[in-house]
DNA sequence: ACGCTCTCCTGGCCGC
DNA sequence: TGCGGCCAGGAGAGCG
């Protein structure tokens, strides 16, 4: 479920009660989820403010006085607000308690979430050193694009889900960028003009802002436990729809495997 | 360097 | 209704 525009939903939701709070208590009920939970940080966190919280990718990273948490969601995580004494649900992996008696709880019932801690500017994390830009920002163009894209063989849609070309692009979002640019998913990435790169990356930003702004007000379907599309389903116009006519040109939408991953287009609108 | 495959984990759904 | 198999929106690790 968490694709960018759910975690930046996700930091705008939970920063206003967490910012400038201390922690009391910070409480593992599992032992790992993608990696072994520091056990330290129960001793360690205690006493902490949170000075400000940022997101960079999929990543959120919560700023402490000594060093800074660095929090992923994985596939089928979340964050929510609740009260101290809140009783825990199943999948119901963290909890950060502050002083206030919130507390900032994190489930995530496929494990595949980050909960990590590190002492130094996590912006050289190796988790976060490569990252490629931000898709929303000024640096994410059609001509930087073009400029790593040329020479590779790999597919378009494998190529802009690699989070060292741009970050935050995710399956569901890289199938519909697509088809919204006329792009078939299985091209080389190499082999893509430099003017349909730029239309690429205009459906690439209108997409993710679209979700973004859908995502304020559906941020309670996150606990959804299923592995389905949530809010943004009504909205998609290729993705889980093999076998549906294209809402173009009326053509039968097709589905393939791109690297292990579902991939939708239409063999019409699409080259 | 590149690109491919495997992997972590739980749960929902489909077909038999 | 029960069970096996398959699928799921991420992305790092390891390999050739």
């Amino acid at each position: 479920m968490p694709e960018l525009p759910e975690v930046e939903t996700t930091l705008r939701g939970i920063a206003p009660h967490i910012t400038d709070r201390t922690i009391l208590e910070c409480v593992f009920r599992t032992e790992k989820l993608r990696w072994p939970l520091d056990t330290d940080l129960c001793y360690l966190l205690p006493g902490e403010k949170i000075s400000r919280v940022e997101r960079r990718a999929k990543y959120l990273l919560l700023f402490c006085g000594h060093g800074t948490l660095i929090l992923h969601l994985g596939m089928s995580g979340s964050l929510r607000i609740v009260s101290a004494d809140t009783t825990e649900q199943k999948h119901d992996h963290v909890d950060l308690i502050f002083t206030d008696g919130q507390c900032l709880r994190l489930t995530d019932p496929r494990k595949f979430g980050a909960f990590l801690y590190t002492d130094a500017d996590p912006y050289t994390h190796k988790l976060l050193l490569h990252l490629g830009p931000e898709p929303l920002t000024d640096d994410f163009t059609g001509d930087y694009l073009y400029s790593v894209s040329r020479g590779k063989k790999q597919s378009i849609k494998q190529f802009i889900m690699d989070q060292k070309v741009v970050v935050g692009v995710g399956n569901i979002y890289a199938s519909e960028a697509l088809f919204s640019s006329g792009i078939r998913p299985d091209r080389a990435a190499g082999r893509v003009s430099l003017k349909r790169l730029r239309s690429l990356v205009v459906a690439i930003k209108a997409i993710l802002q679209k979700a973004i702004l859908a995502g304020g007000t559906t941020i309670h379907d996150f606990n959804q436990a299923d592995g389905k599309p949530g809010y943004f389903t009504q909205q998609l116009q290729v993705y889980g729809r093999s076998g549906d006519r294209c809402v173009i040109c009326g053509e039968t939408i097709l589905s393939q495997k791109l690297g292990q991953r579902s991939t939708f287009y239409c063999p019409q609108c699409q080259s």
